[in-house]
RNA sequence: GCGCGAUUAGCUCAGGGGUAGAGCACAUGCUUCACACGCAUGGGGUCGUUGGUUCAAAUCCAACAUCGCGCACCA
């Protein structure tokens, strides 16, 4: 056993650790190997992103699971990557180019600028995996992936034929979620609905046939009134049955536009006419097509106004446009009046802009495999916990939209379709496209065409959601595809269900024919103490690599996991991550107390089962029991994903359990007189206990447990920790129950005593040091045999027995009524009656407070009749308990005088 | 509007039909020979409201309130 300095320095020993896992191998899957497969597929994260808090739940309980599985002698492949990230990885390339050389992407050209990208990928790409590393994770490295490795691109670009070939992928001109920032079309899911405090705008257009007299129109968006093309009532509003067939003048410019009927115009909103933009708004697309009014789009991609707004408007921000067309309609005196008003405004996830919607000529996919992923999950075929999440995926899955997967980027999987030169620009602006009415002049394969010359390719990429649903097999070669697909567990977060789990479901169906995982656990939400949801640009998100160099990696995964709770948001506080970097320093310090004690006879890894079983102690066997307990509790609790759980039965066993109660009670076998047999039974004991715990401990805090292996001399065979097998035998076997239940309920009674004792000195002001000589009338013969170790934990110079009520303490003395018996704690003073009576009149209330809630139930007959026997039989064996006390308490009382 | 979740000690949260729990914070006392990132002791809660089911409700059910989230959306 090497020697334990005194304070644990997580900085010292986790990188160590880490390097040396790496170089033995220990995380990587061996996909020839015999052994049941177990496996898991990261969540890619962004790969110019930084940890958040977010990674550091997520990726620590995969690597929980996946330690976990490897100890349960699985062969587990945790496979570890990052995704290319289109938008964001773009608009901070682009940012960079802006800041150094004032240039834009345009300035450099495609190819420049892709090579600019990878530059940035290969500068700034692995920071996230080097964090994951500092955290402890347990990935199989050599199988690393990114979604634009060559393999996977190919894969990205076969699927996409596929589907096209399928017929499931076409082109189309239809209205889409533009994203002005990034000048992209954007998926629904990539719109974030937010309540803004907006203004609604009555004015008033002047019908055509009837000068004089007005139409009044509510609207928030007035700056697109430029592009209206029509005016629509409800066909049942009696108040304007009288226009329909006729016309309104638009103000400007000045433009006759029809009336007409409309069901979807609701009567009792604003003044139940809507001025209809076909251009600029979903619902007024839709009104357009079916009156067959024309498409005025008013804007330029960039979202400022173009020449069909007007030349004042021409070039105009959208925001300014507006100002300034409520302006000019003042002035013509068309403005009524300005309410405010609240609505959901959509922005852009990415660039945290309002999102235009935009007729625009996209690639959009209709899903395949909708039923089979619907029934997948009904079926719990894929299981989702917490359950609750079903519905949500279930509702997204019946009510599912085409999914527009075309970017306007150049950081991302190039759409593999070419168009022969000369016809290019007119299939491009094809109402729709597909191979039929093409003919020749499309090429769409995973190899461009053999004469590239004559054709030109499309120049959009992928939505990066198209290349991440075939992750989880997708990043495997062919053996290890046979060995670890399906993967077993995902763990991820519920934001992203539609965006990656409901899709790699469809994927996974489609592509391999099998549910992509078994298991979908989903992980809360990280919050900041007020409740926030934690981002950079609120500033609220700690640096996880500042919370390990201050707490260690370790302190870190053990304080979050224990307030990690299933589905549950999780409102962070640094308390936590302190109460792990405590508990680790609390194990470094048992262990060291172990070590300061020499070794035993023996090594860590036997039984207890060679021990002469009568040399076990009560403290030794309830101990046992405890830890039996534990191993057991914790199984449960992994199969019910319940991590805080686990975190709090790891940390309520070795705190309250070993280090207060067992620890401090064998503590008398450690002394220089101590009875050696005593001893070696002690130490063993102490031993089992340690390194059995240190094998449940392992997968919350890989680090020090691995480190306190190797220094309490645990790990002969194999070398380490992680590649121990967890013990599948009880600690008691062989045990016999009653005398367990015997040692357990005699230790528990000496601890309760034990404590009831130091609350009197205290109630008396006596140090804990402060050894005190109590006299006990003992209501148990054993009691004789422990006197040494109750002296020892309520801090006692002696304990005096009492051969029975005549040998009662003379005088008045202060006691305390204990499982163990009556305490008397003679002083050498004079006793303080009136604080006597306080504390002991007290303590009587509270007895009679229970004695009556006892005998209420008692004494109803309803109770004693209907209540399972064992209840009542409770309750009885209550009473008679609180009987007992209160007539003690009131001798005392009364023997105060 | 529909759906989901939350409401328990000052704070952060467990728990869950049959004596209300933890950590932090607070108070008091400890340089007790593993640990002050510690030890000991203590104070602190009618478990959101109102009904219902039950012998028994903080726990199950319903409604309501408040907060949060998701989906849809009336311009």
């Amino acid at each position: 056993m090497a020697e334990i300095p005194k304070g644990y320095l997580p900085a010292e020993v986790e990188e160590d650790w880490y390097r040396r896992w790496v170089e033995a191998g220990c995380f990587h899957a061996d996909a020839s190997s015999s052994r049941e497969g177990y496996s898991i597929a990261i969540p890619p994260p962004n790969v110019t992103g930084i940890l958040t808090l977010g990674h550091v739940l997520n990726n620590t309980i995969q690597d929980i699971l996946a330690r976990r599985a490897r100890m349960q002698g699985k062969e587990v492949l945790w496979l570890p990557g990052t995704d290319h990230a289109g938008i964001a990885t773009q608009a901070k390339v682009e940012a960079h180019l802006r800041k150094t050389e004032k240039k834009t992407r345009h300035d450099l050209g495609r190819e420049d600028f892709i090579e600019r990208a990878w530059q940035w990928k290969n500068k700034h790409g692995n920071i996230i995996i080097k964090q994951l590393k500092r955290l402890g994770c347990s990935c199989d490295w050599e199988r690393e992936r990114f979604t634009m490795d060559h393999d996977y691109s190919s894969q990205v670009q076969e699927t996409f034929v596929a589907l096209f070939n399928a017929g499931l992928i076409y082109r189309g001109k239809r209205m889409v979620n533009w994203c002005p920032g990034s000048l992209t079309a954007l998926s629904d899911e990539e719109v974030i609905m937010k309540p803004r405090k907006s203004k609604l705008y009555y004015m008033r257009y002047e019908l055509v046939d009837s000068p004089g007299e007005y139409l009044e129109i509510a609207t928030t968006r007035p700056e697109t009134l430029m592009g209206d093309t029509g005016v629509a009532v409800n066909p049942k509003d009696p108040r304007y049955g009288k226009l329909l067939g006729r016309s309104a003048w638009r103000p400007f410019p000045r433009k006759e536009i029809p009336i007409v009927a409309d069901e979807h115009i609701d009567p009792e909103f604003g003044t139940g006419v809507l001025k209809v933009t076909p251009a600029h708004d979903k619902a007024d697309f839709d009104i357009g097509q079916r009156h067959g009014l024309e498409i005025v789009d008013v804007f330029n991609p960039d979202a400022t106004l173009n020449a069909n707004a007007g030349e004042e408007f021409e070039g105009m921000d959208r925001f300014e446009a507006r100002e300034k067309a409520v302006e000019k309609l003042e002035s013509l005196g068309l403005l009524v009046r300005v309410e405010d008003y609240e609505n959901n405004v959509g922005y852009s996830e990415r660039a945290d802009v309002p999102v235009e919607p935009r007729i625009s000529m996209q690639w959009f996919l209709r899903y395949p495999q909708v039923q089979g992923a619907i029934a997948a999950v009904e079926s719990d075929a894929i299981r989702f916990i917490p359950e609750r999440w079903k519905k949500t995926y279930l509702h997204w899955m019946e009510n599912i939209q085409d999914w527009c997967i075309s970017r306007q980027l150049w950081w991302g999987h190039r759409i593999p379709v070419w168009y022969r030169k000369g016809k290019a620009e007119a299939l491009q602006n094809a109402e729709s496209l597909d191979a039929e009415t093409a003919g020749g002049d499309l090429h769409v394969g995973h190899q461009p065409p053999d004469d590239p010359e004559n054709w030109v390719q499309d120049p959009d990429v992928l939505d990066t959601w198209f290349s991440s649903w075939l992750w989880p097999f997708a990043t495997m070669d062919d053996p290890t595809r046979k060995r670890f697909y399906p993967t077993t567990d995902l763990v991820t977060g519920p934001d992203i269900i539609f965006f990656w789990v409901a899709r790699m479901i469809m994927a996974g169906l489609q592509f391999t024919g099998h549910n992509p995982f078994a298991n979908v656990f989903f992980t809360g939400i990280i919050r900041d103490i007020k409740g926030l949801k934690m981002s950079k640009s609120l500033g609220n998100s700690p640096d996880p690599l500042d919370l390990i160099d201050k707490y260690g990696a370790d302190g870190l995964r053990f304080g979050i996991m224990r307030i990690a709770p299933t589905g549950q948001d999780i409102r962070y506080d640094e308390t936590q991550i302190e109460e792990g970097r405590n508990f680790a320093n609390k194990l470094w310090n048992a262990a060291r107390y172990r070590q300061m004690q020499g070794a035993g006879s023996s090594d860590l890894q036997s039984s207890i089962s060679d021990l002469p079983s009568d040399s076990l102690s009560i403290y030794a066997l309830d101990i046992l029991s405890k830890l039996d307990a534990l191993e057991k509790n914790i199984a449960e609790a992994y199969a019910r994903y319940r991590f805080n759980e686990i975190a709090q039965l790891l940390y309520d066993f070795f705190w309250s359990e070993f280090c207060d109660l067992f620890l401090e009670s064998v503590k008398i076998h450690f002394r220089e007189d101590a009875d050696p047999g005593a001893r070696e039974s002690a130490l063993r004991v102490f031993d089992v206990i340690l390194s059995r715990y240190l094998l449940q401990l392992h997968p919350y805090m890989p680090h020090i447990s691995e480190e306190l292996w190797e220094k309490l001399g645990c790990g002969a065979n194999p070398p380490f920790l992680m590649q121990t097998q967890l013990r599948t035998d009880s600690v008691l076997d062989g045990m016999p129950a009653d005398r367990l239940a015997e040692a357990s309920q005699r230790a528990g009674a000496l601890y309760q005593a034990a404590s009831q004792l130091r609350n009197l000195k205290a109630e008396y002001n006596l140090a804990a040091s402060k050894a005190v000589r109590f006299l006990l009338e003992p209501a148990e013969e054993w009691v004789a045999d422990e006197t040494d170790t109750l002296c020892l934990l309520a801090g006692a110079a002696g304990i005096e027995l009492a051969r029975g009520a005549a040998d009662a303490p003379a005088g008045k003395a202060p006691a305390a009524i204990t499982p163990l018996g009556k305490f008397h704690m003679p002083l050498d003073g004079l006793i303080d009656v009136e604080a006597e009576h306080a504390r002991l009149g007290k303590e009587l209330q509270k007895v009679e407070a229970e004695l009556k809630k006892v005998t209420a139930k008692l004494e109803n007959e309803k109770f004693t009749s209907r209540a399972p026997a064992e209840v009542v039989e409770e309750m009885r064996q209550r009473m008679e308990s609180w009987n007992r006390r209160r007539d003690q308490l009131g001798e005392m009382i009364d023997g105060l005088g």
